[in-house]
Formats: structure tokens, C-alpha cells, sequence
DNA sequence: GCATGTCAAGTTGTG
DNA sequence: CACAACTTGACATGC
């Protein structure tokens, strides 16, 4: 293992904004291995197992050299790819960890992570994808978010992760009704998983003015996503939504967590939406500027974006 | 090798 | 009404 030094190149070690960077590497040679519930089927149970195994092996051996490259960078932060052990929860192929047949250097790999993750300030996230909806009118899909959220938590215990973040979902035609729904699912996930749970505004249907209030209620802290806020904009000014954001995520005493991307298109364009390469220093909001956060960037040339946002924001003083 | 269609899952908006 | 987009490609197949 490489001895690790920070700062590189003569910068600070740690700007008051910690940058994390979002599950994949363009350049360096850091890739995660899948498989599919397809591809699975036909094999005898002995094995899928020894396939996932390796697979979940290959993953994790790659989480740690992505972290050592990590806390080389002085990237505080890393969004891990949620189907790191692929397959977990899905119904005909899914597998209980202690089923794997090297469980216990999984283990050792998972120790190995969280013990870096604790030496190192690292600040590892999950993000469940689309699939996982609290708010859904139909109890099949929340079963189904209960049991990939649990796996989550599962992931998330071992690897020493602190946030799992996920979108409140679709809005039914009524916002009020679905944010209840979600608000009575709640108390059905393990305190191992709503410990971590974190809700993030979307951009399509709900706002930072929705979402505060319903995280306030959970008691759970609120990530705020600024591109979104800007794609879909509500009462609330930047200035008035990071105050609120900040309030919450200290009232927890923890660090608060936010995303960050630049239009692909530009602002002007009809759809924003679209992530850029990288994100425009102008895009960076002017009120967290200072303020003791994570950022994750959202940008597809991933830690080449992560660098050179921090090399043009960290000589201003303002950092 | 390389190109291409497919991958568990939800929901919404667009063409 | 089919399909892309969403945090994101990688896998599997066929040539």
C-alpha cells in the first residue's frame, strides 16, 4: 500500500468545503464489475454464488484503491455505486452475504474500508437508485424499497458509510398525499437505515419548500441538490434554502450534504437538466461559499471535474 | 476484437 | 402511446 500524502501540490490540506466525488473514475483505472439477474438464472446456485462473490470481491478491492487515490486528491468525499454487491435484493437471485463462499475476506475487505474511511475524515455515501420510492400508492413497490433499503443499510453498516440518500418519488397528482404515505413507511425501516436516510429535492416534483418540512417532521436531514433547485425553482431563494439546509443538518450535529452540477447546455437552453462535463466555478452557490459542507459533483468527466474545481476555487480566499 | 441490444425494479415529461 | 431521462455504464451476445 502506497503511503499517503496530503496536501498535494502544495494546497491546504482541507478547504472548509469538502468535495466528494460521484461513484465512477474517467481516467483512473477504477472500474466496478456487474452482473445481471438474467445472466444468473440458468447457472446452479453454486454457482451464482462463487460468481457474485468474485464480483463483490472486485468491487470492494476497488472502493479501497479508490479512496487511497481519494484522500491523495484531498477529495473528502465518495458516492458509492449502490449495486457495489450486485443483485443483493432482487427476488430469484438475490443472496443473504453469509450465503457468499468468501464471506469472510469480504469481510476483512469491508473492515479493511471502514477502518480507512474512519483514519482518513472519508466521507462515504449511497445513493438507491430511481426503483426505491417510500411515497408509491402501491404496497408491492414499497416492499420492494424496504428490502433493497435494508441490503443498503446492511452495505452501509459494514462499509462504515454515514448517508444513505434517496428522492421522495412520484407525486400522484398529489404531493401532500404521497409525503404522508412516506411519513407512515418510515418507522418500517431498521434504525439502521433511517439513522443514515437523508431526502434530496428532485426536478420534477419536489422542491426544497417541500422537502424541508418533511424531513424536519422525520427528524432526518435534508440533501440539497442546487441544480435542481434551479431546474425547478419554488418559494424559496438560495440564500433562504441553504439557511434552512444548514439549520437542519446542525441541529443533528452532523456535517451538511449537498450536490452540485452544471448544465450541459447551459442555462439558456430548454433542457438544463442534462449534467455537463464540468461544473462552471459560476454555478457554485454564493452562500455556501465558507460554510463547513460537502459538495458532490455531478459531472460526467467525474474526478477530473472534482480536480479542477478545486484548483479554481481553492486559491480565492474565500475557501 | 468489436459492435450492439439489454439490464429487476418507478415515475414523469416529451416526441 | 412509446420511450428517454434520472446519479451512472457494463454485461452478454453475435459477428
Amino acid at each position: 500500500m502506497q503511503e499517503i500524502t496530503v496536501p498535494p501540490n502544495g494546497r491546504p490540506s482541507r478547504s472548509t468545503i469538502r468535495f466528494g466525488l460521484c461513484c465512477l473514475f474517467a481516467a483512473q483505472p477504477i472500474k466496478f464489475r456487474q452482473t445481471t439477474a438474467q445472466a444468473l438464472a440458468p447457472l446452479p446456485r453454486e454457482q451464482q454464488l462463487e460468481r457474485l462473490s468474485a464480483i463483490c470481491q472486485h468491487n470492494l478491492q476497488q472502493v479501497s484503491q479508490a479512496m487511497r487515490y481519494l484522500v491523495e486528491q484531498g477529495i473528502g468525499a465518495f458516492r458509492l455505486m449502490s449495486p457495489l454487491f450486485p443483485r443483493h435484493s432482487q427476488p430469484q437471485v438475490g443472496y443473504a452475504l453469509a450465503d457468499l463462499p468468501e464471506i469472510e475476506a469480504i469481510y476483512h475487505q469491508c473492515q479493511a474500508i471502514r477502518h480507512f474511511q474512519g483514519q482518513h475524515d472519508l466521507r462515504l455515501s449511497l445513493h438507491p437508485d430511481q426503483f426505491n420510492v417510500l411515497a408509491s400508492p402501491h404496497p408491492q413497490v414499497v416492499a420492494n424499497t424496504l428490502r433493497e433499503l435494508e441490503c443498503q443499510g446492511e452495505l452501509a453498516e459494514l462499509l462504515g458509510v454515514e448517508v444513505i440518500n434517496i428522492h421522495v418519488g412520484g407525486a400522484y397528482g398529489d404531493k401532500q398525499a404521497a409525503m404522508g404515505r412516506l411519513q407512515t413507511n418510515f418507522p418500517r425501516l431498521s434504525t439502521r437505515v433511517r439513522s443514515r436516510l437523508t431526502l434530496e429535492n428532485d426536478d420534477v416534483s419536489y422542491t426544497p419548500a417541500d422537502v424541508l418540512p418533511l424531513c424536519r417532521q422525520l427528524g432526518i436531514p435534508f440533501v440539497y441538490d442546487v441544480h435542481h433547485h434551479r431546474c425547478l425553482p419554488d418559494g424559496l431563494s438560495c440564500e433562504r434554502a441553504t439557511e434552512e439546509w444548514l439549520a437542519l443538518w446542525q441541529a443533528l450535529g452532523r456535517e451538511p450534504y449537498g450536490h452540485l452540477s452544471s448544465p450541459k447546455h447551459g442555462w439558456a437552453s430548454a433542457k438544463p437538466r442534462p449534467h455537463a462535463d464540468y461544473i462552471d466555478p459560476a454555478d457554485f452557490p454564493d452562500p455556501w461559499r465558507g460554510q463547513a459542507i460537502t459538495v458532490d459533483l455531478e459531472a460526467k468527466a467525474k474526478e477530473l471535474a472534482v480536480r479542477r474545481l478545486m484548483t479554481e476555487l481553492m486559491p480565492q480566499s474565500a475557501f
